[in-house]
DNA sequence: ACCTGAACACCGTTCAAGT
DNA sequence: ACCTGAACACCGTTCAAGT
């Protein structure tokens, strides 16, 4: 958790006040209360999040949630915003490693970024997905955080199909198959499902895949 | 979800006793509190069953629940497997509908009457692959209907390897790379993510990607 | 064998009050 | 502006008791 945490912190960390440490005025509390969140995702799964928890573990009454948050939905969907932030960083650090990759190389990359994060903290990830979040529209900063993710996803598609190198159907179709096929593999894995003899590992498993349907959905392309 | 309780019910209505009205022995408690959850998953989402709640449903007070089930736990588990038993029951019922398909064909069914099933009952398909259900081992019953459900797409993927219509490719990876793709798909319409004016309807996106990716795995073989 | 009622240790949330 | 404490209406679960 520690990289990605660091990553998403940046702007949180720089409000933090010089009253910190004592038990009023706590500083920070709402980081306090999204840090003691994600370790409390790392550690068990979801579910098991609850706001009087996660008020002990930063040493403050159960009703100080409520200054910094609106309900435990509130909560959720910040912990789920910083989830989309670290899953675009995901991707982009996956594309940066390999500069010089071709137009459908890259759309596989990204999937790999997407599946290496999504099996790598699955409580978050799946939080992310959770019922609780149906409401999306309610929460700009997650469905903008969301919508980048999946922005990237689109773009790659958009320009494999411009550049001829995936079949020259409607972007949104193609955007939707792969997205399907990343999520349904970690979510399928993340639940235990692809631990199995007979499987190589997920992140194997993610580059077999992806080679496997991007030279697919090449060749059907004619 | 009446018909689907139809099928999955008829273990359960025999044993309907003639006391069955009054308050005290209930009759069958134990299939009133299923179908209570049923009608409390399909009314609202997953997330908002308790057991007291669906105690009140059945005219029963709260702690009769553990006469028939160990826990809240234990309780899900049984309506998973009974959602388990309608995905198959989908899958098959679509196969039937096209007695004479071919193998490739069949395996592209198979994944519509799956997503069918998946959209049909959102929050019972959530529940099936929800965080709770992660210890399947402790249920032998729905560890069997779900491995009954993924059977069948096995089946499918083999009998279309075999009759030279799937690439060569390891029967496993191949499943998964399906299950991945139609469960991928399922969650994310559940989710309400695929609900957009550039997208057809996730039935048709179903009937699509199965063509799109069986005929790209056909040609990708060579 | 099947169900009830009281009780325990939890929840999320509200509201008045403290500094 | 930020936090506390008491209170309310809920949970899941246990245990002794009722028929």
């Amino acid at each position: 958790m520690s990289a990605y945490v660091n990553v998403v912190n940046i702007n949180g960390v720089g409000t933090v006040s010089a009253v910190q440490g004592e038990n009023y005025h706590h500083g920070d509390l709402r980081r306090a209360l999204i840090d003691a969140a994600l370790a409390a995702l790392a550690e068990n799964g979801p579910g098991t999040l609850s706001l009087r928890g996660l008020a002990r573990a930063a040493g403050v009454s159960a009703t100080a949630v409520y200054r910094h948050f609106a309900n435990k939905e509130d909560l959720l969907a910040a912990i789920a915003t910083e989830g989309f932030e670290g899953l675009s960083a995901s991707m982009q650090q996956r594309l940066e490693r390999e500069p010089g990759a071709g137009r459908l190389r890259r759309l596989v990359i990204l999937g790999e970024g997407y599946v290496d994060y999504a099996i790598a903290h699955p409580a978050h990830y799946r939080l992310m997905f959770g019922p609780r979040m149906l409401a999306r529209g309610e929460y700009p900063a997650l469905a903008a955080a969301a919508a980048h993710s999946y922005g990237m996803l689109e773009q790659a598609v958009s320009d494999a199909i411009t550049a001829g190198e995936l079949p020259a159907m409607p972007e949104p179709v193609l955007s939707t198959l792969f997205w399907s096929w990343v999520h349904g593999l970690a979510m399928l894995n993340n639940d235990g499902l692809l631990a199995r003899s007979d499987l190589p590992g997920t992140n194997e498993l993610s580059h077999d895949f992806g080679e496997l349907l991007a030279n697919a959905l090449n060749q059907f392309r004619e």
